[in-house]
DNA sequence: TATGAATGAGTTTTCATTCAT
DNA sequence: TATGAATGAAAACTCATTCAT
């Protein structure tokens, strides 16, 4: 040690940030792979076999970048939720008007519905934090309300502006659009 | 066996009768438990012993009524699927005017929704449908169409009897109720 | 179930019968392969499926008697500390006098030696409860402590009755004599 | 490689003096971290990856100086084994009379009962040992008979010079006090 | 020499399914 | 028909060991 030190002092910094950068894009590769495989098989059916074969490496790999199944399936699901919030968020504030951000964030779900993959993921997101609220339940209740009240805030403003009339229950109607946005989805998922 | 000593001192008819009976509950009672634990645990998480169990059976009596999970699984949905349709129909049809129909149904759907397992086993069904379209989506997506257009029906009836506008597009407001029914359906899931 | 009201009630009793009796020498079965394994691998490294061939099953098999490894290992210390203190009583209550006793019980000691997969699983059972105090060490150390007290009595009352001088220090020769044994275990482990 | 530099500044002799060093002081860090884990978990349980931690390397790097985690314990036993044997000699060597060694032998080895990982190790290695004499058992074996027969020398001596009673067996006791120094290590062990 | 990412064999555990009773 | 013990094929997870850097 005493020998290399003055090596050690100049590669350190170099070495630490490549592999950082590798280890980051390894662990976004499982967690791509993870969505896809429970997207595609489902939570229980897709083995760590089959989401390191399909991020190209072996199974006990792994568990260097996620501690269990579970967290990888809770990271993938963090994911999941962070991706909904800036999309909408996204298109909300580069709306010119109020009903504008309300038609482009519903364009851009519809677009969006084309991922098949991402809208499995949404989908068996709910139903397992139906299962375990607790575990995995409390986040996307706060996602799904924080959605809920910008959709509601853009009513509102449409209202002040005087684009959308004033007679109507933003709130309620906030619900129907989020209700109505999970609903296309669900029929989305046909496959006839 | 001796066991069946009682039974062989009825007529033969009567045992048959009786037996068919038997069979006939057991397997209801199975496909019920089914049901509850696919909601509650997931359909790989439930097992066939936590299955039999919740039908006060043993897991391998199971055997004798469904050949496999698998088979248990399609049976499940196969009286999902008609539950929906029957639900649907009884309303409609015992409606005095279209636009009733379509209130009725939407209430029906709506104190539906309160029996959380069916609302779990519907999403559950539609996510594995989109994963086996070939298995189990078929069916399901014919239930949905004939649903829809049941619902475009009543729409048009109700545009023939003045209720509803006519310049609206029947067929996709009757898409847009599906969605929003479906949609419900996700948001009821809301453990908050 | 109606139709085998009678049979089953007059052949419960004898079939659950059988089957405790069944279930209860499986049980011993495994417990005894697992004693075995545990002497002659050591904890971890005999496998479950070691133990399930040793004892003629598979090793799922196992998991019907014991829920995981770690039970199976805290019967068979359960077990090996009855038997311990079984060979002390039996001894101590059939001497004639304390003295006698002693002397039984050190010949007695002497002759289970011979049991080598017994002598291991003493000693192994003695450092799992020095590493894991709180899972495994708390009724060993209560067992030893019973032993000692065993010892005591028997020294005293063999002083009492003139067998043993009255001026030895009878807790710290119950202390001497319980270490010698100890000690003779280990040296008789010695391959050599 | 560049960090080799500092050290090619220096004669060749110093260097190798210097690496010589170095490399004999990370041997013994790896032998003492893997004596305190084989100790603390147990041989099987303490992984490499433990071992090389808690002596301030990574996992890899073990294997310079160790060909195999087999090895390593060999190596870790051969230290334990000439640490006993050296703690003998050194009192005895050091002693006025005969009888005086044996009471310094006796003294260092209850003080050495308090270095709780050396204690466990040592019994763990008599269990080791047990199991694969072959491997581990034969050195133990000589050891031990050397222990054996040095105090049996010293027992001799102390007769000679009329310290001890001439009609005792001194072989018999050369044995008794080596079992009871076994027994009170194992009753040390006792968490209670 | 040191690092630590990756591998692959092995271990515990679970469960659908079978079958003797 | 019902039971429940047993099987065997996975699946999650661990770890000694290797190797590119």
């Amino acid at each position: 040690m005493f020998i290399h030190v003055a090596g050690y002092l100049l590669s350190e910094g170099a070495v630490t940030r490549v592999t950082h950068q590798y280890v980051a894009a390894r662990r976004e590769a499982i967690l791509d792979a993870a969505a896809r495989l429970f997207a595609r098989k489902g939570i229980t059916s897709a083995t760590m076999a089959d989401i390191a074969a399909e991020a190209d490496l072996s199974a006990g790999a792994i568990y260097r970048y996620f501690a269990s199944k579970n967290e990888l399936l809770r990271a993938v699901f963090d994911e999941a939720v962070t991706r909904n919030q800036q999309l909408f968020r996204e298109e909300a504030l580069a709306a010119p008007s109020p009903l504008e951000a309300l038609k482009r964030v519903g364009r851009r779900v519809w677009v969006e519905l084309d991922d098949r993959d991402a809208l499995i993921c949404d989908i068996q997101m709910a139903l397992t934090a139906a299962r375990e609220p607790y575990d995995f339940g409390i986040e996307l209740s706060r996602n799904r309300e924080s959605i809920r009240q910008l959709l509601e805030e853009l009513i509102r403003a449409a209202q002040d502006a005087g684009e959308i009339d004033r007679s109507i229950d933003a709130s309620a109607l906030a619900f129907l659009l989020q209700a109505t946005t999970s609903g296309v989805q669900m029929l989305k998922l046909d496959p006839g």
